[in-house]
DNA sequence: TGTAATTAATTAAACGTTTGATTAATTAAA
DNA sequence: TTTAATTAATCAAACGTTTAATTAATTACA
């Protein structure tokens, strides 16, 4: 018996799928991937979405649920690490932009739910999921006003909204980012040069609004 | 003659169904629309969509055409304002923030589709219409810093990043912001007491972040 | 161990429904 | 009496899902 786990192994039917659906959702959205689309792209047989997933809708579900516990526990991990109030945010950020950088399908796939109004299960089920992280990030801006670290006045969850915002802008709407910094490489909001300005940008900006 | 314009007068066929697009398309995507959605919530005849538009895909650009010029003329208007560079900036976060809260659809619209990775003609009509009205706000950023009222190593394009991010983090996701404050009221985000909210917030932000 | 029984995985084809678009006929307006 | 606007009906194509049949893998039992 090897000690090491096999890695190196072929995908099964379903995480074909799961990877496939991931890609095709977040470029074209839900209704836009059809299921003869999604058994192409991954290179299986049209049935075995119902087979494994029951449906469309539930291959969708399960990119969902698969992924919330995984962005938890790294925030645990941050939780754990000694530090003030900026530290833990400035950790907070770091984690964040390595993440959405480093498979932006996911959230695209995520934020764009969230902007529609129908498919309210959908929907339920990403709020639930994303609830959780934020509460962890709006208790260090409050830690850090209650010790005069950071400013009394400034709104903690707005500041949430900004941090989110700005990152969903610049990584979830490549053309636009694009077009802002006159880059012509499709992939510039995966390179390093990217990343590194957004986590900048993003410290600078929280830091000098935070900070008394 | 009038000399007022009547202004209460019945919508034609072809407004009734630019109205009822425009906000199908921002609560449920483009896909999710059917044209006999389309033309059952505009009380018209499903060929009408044909008729004005020519299609499906026609009505929808005809949305986005008809509305860049508008947000244009209102930047030419605080252009001629006076003020430094932190007025204007300022009085745009007013206009943005007043835009955006009284009609979400169209913003919804514009910055769900520049999510999406099909569909290149739609995205570059937008992007072409876009990009005239940021070059206005990162024009007063660099003057703000010429003149040395603004920091010298600010990031003007991922500010404006920061900006429109948070706008619309907050405004397009309205079950998102609703989550985050804890308010069950459906309509939060065309509060005034919202509006003022994102105003104070924005201006404090973007002030610390940009001011020497 | 050898073989029969059972389960899991996969396939091609077809299901009924809905899609965006178009037609030819009809009504309203100029 | 033209032209413009609108209607109901219809179209082929595409949709998500389901089916019955088949193969591959596993288990049960002698």
């Amino acid at each position: 018996m090897l000690t090491k786990k096999k890695k190196i192994e072929t995908l099964d039917t379903r995480e074909l799928l799961l990877k496939a659906a991931s890609k095709l959702f977040a470029e074209k959205g839900f209704e836009a991937v059809t299921t003869r689309n999604l058994a192409e792209a991954a290179d299986v047989n049209i049935a075995m979405i119902a087979y494994y997933f029951g449906s469309k809708d539930g291959l969708f579900k399960a990119i969902i649920e698969e992924r919330f516990p995984k962005t938890a526990s790294k925030l645990r991990l941050i939780q754990k690490q000694e530090g003030n109030a900026w530290d833990k945010i400035s950790a907070i950020i770091d984690m964040f932009v390595e993440r959405v950088t480093g498979d932006s399908s996911f959230h695209k796939i995520v934020f764009r739910e969230l902007t529609l109004e129908h498919r309210t299960e959908h929907r339920e089920l990403i709020l639930s999921g994303i609830e959780q992280n934020w509460k962890f990030i709006i208790s260090y801006i409050e830690e850090g006003q209650e010790s005069g670290l950071f400013k009394a006045d400034i709104d903690p969850e707005f500041t949430l909204a900004s941090l989110f915002g700005t990152l969903f802008q610049l990584v979830n709407m490549p053309s636009w980012t694009n077009r802002l910094v006159g880059s012509n490489d499709e992939k510039f909001v995966t390179t390093e040069a990217f990343k590194t300005r957004i986590r900048t940008h993003l410290k600078a900006m929280i830091k000098a609004h935070l900070f008394a």
